[in-house]
DNA sequence: ACCTGAACACCGTTCAAGT
DNA sequence: ACCTGAACACCGTTCAAGT
């Protein structure tokens, strides 16, 4: 225990110091690295710092706002540009690296998601990607393009929407439920029986976020123009374009 | 007011009939479409039932189960499978059709992201898609792939992350906010500039579904194959196969 | 079999007061 | 200037009872 009679100097590292900003939020995203974002409310934060709920309101406005700090600090994780590679190296090496900080905060993504606003370090990064398209020359309207084209995947993750289930260890509940499922979604059991060692996250990030590039690159390289003109000479996006037409008429 | 004292036998087309599950859940619907999700609450949906609180859980386990129930009322919206056309069209028609499902539904999206596990109708869907894939002679590596790269683009949207914010109406204030942002996000900026008309979801939508679909394509073409020596032939995911590679080892 | 009323646990937050 | 204690509003849900 801490013994306040100790001294009336202020202790040189105090292990219970006044709160600030900053103390408050770096117990919140250490709590939810720990326990979950569900386990994150004003009471067991408050509880952590040794405080009573209400103190924290002092140093954060409401929760929806310490929830926001949370994302600039994971933000200010990211490495900084590497301004001498090539467009498609800086923003590999970009998106990466926010997958790395991410991937050290299970809860960052779900955070992420439900998030109604930008913040000024979530728009420095997000200018910073801008750049990388501008300057490779890239049109502006496909750099556009390109930036909603790649979502959440700027920010190092894909939403897995509906998580394949994990498979049963009781073996004989495994070979029912393998049974029954070969009835009904033959396809996804065919499939999955391809896939042998279980499914790699980074790999299958990698595989979409290359494919991603790579057709950027084709579209630059073959001229993308804004001109609606310039468009429909590239076979590659008639479809869509035709999709846009129609609803300009 | 509905006169109970008319008759004795049950009204043709009663207003106010015994409650079911599928009542719950078309008004668990009905509310969220008009008033969001946020005013999704058992008490609010019970008085809109003319009901007490409790005599919802009769017919739904908890509100957890009620969600659920509201995604599978939205997936059997999702047109079937045209069994005629060639892979690309059976996906595009698929996939919009779902999207349009959503469109109707803008709380779906959140939903969706929210659902901790898939229910055999969300499967039905997936097993339907995978199994365009395998028709069309992908391999079941790249069919896996491929569905990971689609991601939550299956369900017709893409996660917005950090929605742009709507520009201030007065004139004064968006002067001064267009100075700020063009010192600190000159890139965001400059690309925005090029979008004079408002962003056309649809359009971005299309846009990266075809780079994705074209990019697939480009692929299976070129004879993605399971084995890994195949896949260094493939120079287009050099470096993926590389990340691969590295973790193996 | 189905619905009701009161109550509990939990959580974000306001308010008036303490030092 | 900073923290505290009690209380309020809101929400999912349990429980014992009603018909």
């Amino acid at each position: 225990m801490y013994d306040v009679h100790m001294s009336s100097r202020k202790p040189i590292a105090p292990t219970r110091a006044t709160l600030s900003r900053e103390r408050v939020s770096l117990a919140a995203i250490r709590l939810a690295d720990e326990s979950g974002l569900e386990a994150l409310n004003m009471r067991a934060l408050a509880q952590d710092l040794g405080v009573v709920p209400m103190a924290l309101y002092k140093h954060v406005a409401n929760k929806e706002k310490l929830l926001d700090e949370m994302i600039d600090a994971i933000v200010r994780e990211i490495e900084p540009l590497e301004e001498s590679s090539d467009w498609k190296s800086a923003l590999r090496h970009r998106i990466l690296s926010a997958r790395q900080a991410l991937l050290r905060h299970s809860w960052a993504p779900h955070l992420i998601e439900s998030r109604t606003s930008a913040s000024p370090e979530v728009l420095d990064y997000m200018d910073s990607l801008v750049g990388i398209f501008i300057q490779a020359g890239f049109s502006l309207d496909l750099t556009h393009h390109a930036m909603h084209a790649l979502g959440s995947r700027m920010w190092g993750f894909i939403q897995e929407v509906f998580p394949t289930p994990t498979p049963p260890t009781d073996p004989e509940l495994l070979a029912a439920m393998f049974a029954q499922w070969s009835v009904r979604y033959p396809n996804i059991i065919e499939m999955a029986s391809a896939a042998q060692q279980s499914c790699d996250d980074q790999f299958e990030f990698e595989f979409a976020l290359d494919l991603l590039l790579d057709g950027l690159e084709r579209m630059h390289l073959s001229g993308w123009s804004s001109t609606p003109k310039d468009r429909s000479e590239n076979p590659q996006l008639e479809s869509a374009v035709r999709g846009k037409r129609k609803k300009k008429r």
